[in-house]
DNA sequence: TCCTGGACCGAACGATCGTTAGGGTGATGG
DNA sequence: CCATCACCCTAACGATCGTTCGGTCCAGGA
């Protein structure tokens, strides 16, 4: 396709990434919506990241827009964007949080670093990640890397 | 300054990039060189994680650089690039590999999982990082975390 | 059968980008 | 005091980018 037949399908190029961006937010709420919202946190965690790599892995460049390339959006849909995201962060860090609660997590846990911690091993995904790849044995073992830790062993 | 002043520093676009990719990898092997090569293994990876961050918070824009925008590089800096970055990453595995082999990590410590998880932690830090911040903390919260992970008690 | 509409092409537009050239300014040192 | 040099400016060039427009091709419906 010539660059210029695109513009029977959008409208401008700006649209085009809003476009992305909204469908990147949706396949990433779609994975969460996947997770169960109760039994153990601990396998939930693992589902989420599951979730989240597969989109990663079969969805590259959509996910490459809401991981990183969102920041060129402009205006209201900037802020739109950012709203959807941060309930994203959100969602994954009342994960932890609700572990630590429950006493499956660690009682001293600080649920904000562990979901950054957890959500910058998978997002960085995108940059090195071959489209379509494997990815459930991969979050699996980010998924015990984090929960069990790298020293000692843990009560699995 | 105007755009066009820049050309009396530099012969090209191209060759400021790999000026400041070099500059990266520079800073970054140097943060390593700063770390013992002996005690407590997990003692060293706190510090790796420590110099990897302040050197994101410090240099912020040369951290860029050497995390995501090398990929425009051409030619034979994109490889020569890759083998610093490549031998960046092995230093980096080789702490978690000696923790293993010295009974100070995990036995069954998968340490490719282990670095990749570590330096996605550390890397995504440049999308949000403020430059300047404190990170000395932040190392030490996501060094915490991913040595003592989020379930249970660690032996610390 | 013809007509319509959607998808794509090819060529062009103005704007921006990377780069060059020529010139001005101000500090430094012989 | 003048020459020099580093540093920056302005203006312009060709290339690329985002976009528009007229036209071609083709499938589906009337």
């Amino acid at each position: 396709m010539q660059k210029g037949s695109l513009y029977s399908h959008i409208e401008s190029k700006a649209d085009l990434l809003w476009e992305v961006a909204r469908e990147g937010a949706e396949a990433f709420h779609a994975g969460l919506d996947g997770v169960a919202d109760d039994g153990p946190v601990v396998e939930r965690i693992r589902a989420a990241l599951r979730a989240h790599l597969r989109v990663v892995g079969e969805q590259l460049d959509v996910a490459t827009v809401f991981i990183r390339e969102w920041r060129y959006l402009e205006g209201e849909r900037r802020e739109l964007f950012l709203a959807e995201r941060r309930r994203y962060e959100e969602r994954f860090r009342s994960l932890f949080r609700e572990g630590r609660e429950r006493g499956e997590l660690r009682t001293d846990l600080d649920d904000g670093a562990a979901a950054l911690v957890a959500l910058s091993s998978v997002n960085w995904a995108y940059t090195w990640l071959r489209p379509g790849a494997e990815t459930d044995n991969l979050a699996d073992r980010f998924t015990d890397l984090l929960l069990d830790g790298m020293r000692g062993y843990a009560s699995r």
